[in-house]
DNA sequence: AACCTTACTTAATGTTTATTAAGCAAAGGG
DNA sequence: CCCTTTGCTTAATAAACATTAAGTAAGGTT
C-alpha cells in the first residue's frame, strides 16, 4: 500500500471545517500533557503517536514538529515534573507520600505514569532506563534520610549503620516504601477496588518505622 | 520491499546446512520456557516473534504452527507455572516468599516475567488483563490467610475483621507484601547492586506482623 | 506590505510486524 | 510401503508505525 494509499487522517471527526483553533497558549505543553496521559494509560511502547495525536486534533507529523522523535517525547514528559504539590524534606516527607498515595488514587496521573513506565522501562534497551535508575537512587536516598528523621535520635545510628553487604536499614526501608507503592499501583489499576493505596501504604510506613525503632 | 525481497530468514548462521537436529523431546516446551524468558527480558508489546523464532533457530512461522497467535502465547505461557518449588500453605508460605526473593536475585526468570507483565498488564486493553487481576486476588488471599496463621492467636480475630472499608488488616497486609516483591524487582533490574530483594522482603513481612500483633 | 515564526498538513518512505496459506520433509506406525 | 503426524519452510499480505520533506496558512512584527 505503501505508494497508493494516502496518510490516514487520524483526527476525530469534528465540526465539518474545523480550521484548528490556534490558541494562545504554549502547545508544547498541552502536548506534553496529553502524552503523558496516554503513555500513563497505555504504556510507551504499546502507545502511538497517531493516539496522541488523535486527543489533539492533530496529525502524528503535527507532534513530531514540537518533538523531533516519540523518544525525545517521552524523555520531556519524564522531565516534566508534577510541582503542584512539591516534596517537603525532614520527616514530614513520609505523610507527604501517604498523601500523594491519596491523590492518585483520587486523580490517577503521575504516578501512574511511572508506575507503569518504570516496569517496562526494566526491559531491554528502553529509552526512560536510565531516566528511571538515576531517580530510584535519589528517591531511595531521600526517603532514607526521611524515615531516620522520624526515628528518635537513639535508633539513628542503627538505622544508619550500613550492614556487612553495605546497605543500611534506613535505605532497605526506603527501597520497601517505594517498592510498595510502585506494587500497589499495579494492583488498583487492575482492581480499584481490591486495595487502598493510601491506607496500605500508610501501614507499611508505620511498620517499617516501629521495626527500626526496636532493639534486636 | 514487500514484492521483491525474500523472507528474512531471522535464524542464527549455524552449521552449513543444519537440518534441524528433529528432537525427540516435547517442542512445544521447549517454545514455551524459550519465549517465557524473552518475555521476561524484554515485556510482552516489545518482543517480536521473530525475537522468539530467532532463539530457537527457527522461522516466526515456525512458533505460530505450535501457538496459533502471539497472544495464544502469551496466555499459554503464563498458564505454564513454575511448579519446580511448590509454594505451601499455612505461616510456612511467608518463609517461602523470602526464599523466592532468594532465588529470583540468583536466577532472574519466573518472578522477574511476572513483575515486568503485571505492570505491563495494567495499561489498555492487554491481552494479561484479566488473568494479572484473578492472580493477585488470589494471592491476596492466600498471603492474607499466612498472615492470619503468623500472628498470634489473640490478634488474629483483629486482624481479619473488616475496617469500615470492608477490608481487612490482613489482606492489606497481603497487599502491601505482594507489592513490595513486585516493585523491588523492578528497582533491583534497574540497579541489581542497589536492592538485596531477599532481605528487604523479610525485613517488610516482619515489621507488618509486628505491627498487627500490636494492640492499638 | 514584507517577513518571520508558529503550527501545522499532505505525502511518501522504509521498516517492522503478525498472520495466513500452501508446501515439504522426516519419523514412525500400520 | 503407504499414511499420518509433527515440525517446520517459503511466500505473500496487510496493517501499523516512526520519520522525513516540502508545502501552506495564520499572526505578529517591523
Amino acid at each position: 500500500m505503501s505508494e497508493t494509499t494516502p496518510a490516514p487522517d487520524t483526527r476525530s471527526p469534528g465540526g465539518p471545517e474545523a480550521p484548528t483553533p490556534r490558541k494562545r497558549v504554549n502547545r508544547r505543553e498541552q502536548i506534553l500533557r496529553t502524552a503523558a496521559d496516554v503513555f500513563a494509560a497505555r504504556g510507551f511502547n504499546n502507545t502511538s503517536l497517531a493516539d496522541i495525536a488523535a486527543m489533539l486534533d492533530i496529525t502524528p507529523a503535527g507532534v513530531l514538529h514540537h518533538f523531533g522523535s516519540k523518544t525525545d517525547l517521552l524523555t520531556a514528559v519524564l522531565e516534566l515534573r508534577d510541582d503542584s504539590d512539591p516534596a517537603p524534606g525532614g520527616s514530614r516527607m513520609l505523610d507527604h507520600l501517604v498523601t500523594t498515595a491519596e491523590r492518585n488514587a483520587a486523580r490517577p496521573g503521575t504516578t501512574q505514569l511511572y508506575a507503569v513506565l518504570s516496569a517496562e522501562s526494566a526491559t531491554d534497551r528502553h529509552p526512560a532506563q536510565e531516566w528511571f535508575r538515576d531517580r530510584y537512587t535519589v528517591l531511595r536516598g531521600e526517603i532514607g534520610d526521611a524515615v531516620l528523621d522520624r526515628l528518635g535520635p537513639e535508633h539513628r545510628e542503627a538505622a544508619s549503620t550500613p550492614g556487612p553487604d553495605g546497605r543500611t536499614p534506613a535505605g532497605a526501608a526506603a527501597a520497601a516504601v517505594i517498592a510498595v507503592m510502585d506494587g500497589l499501583q499495579v494492583q488498583w489499576l487492575l482492581d480499584p477496588e481490591a486495595v487502598d493505596m493510601a491506607s496500605v501504604t500508610a501501614l507499611v510506613i508505620d511498620a517499617l518505622v516501629a521495626r527500626l525503632s526496636q532493639e534486636d
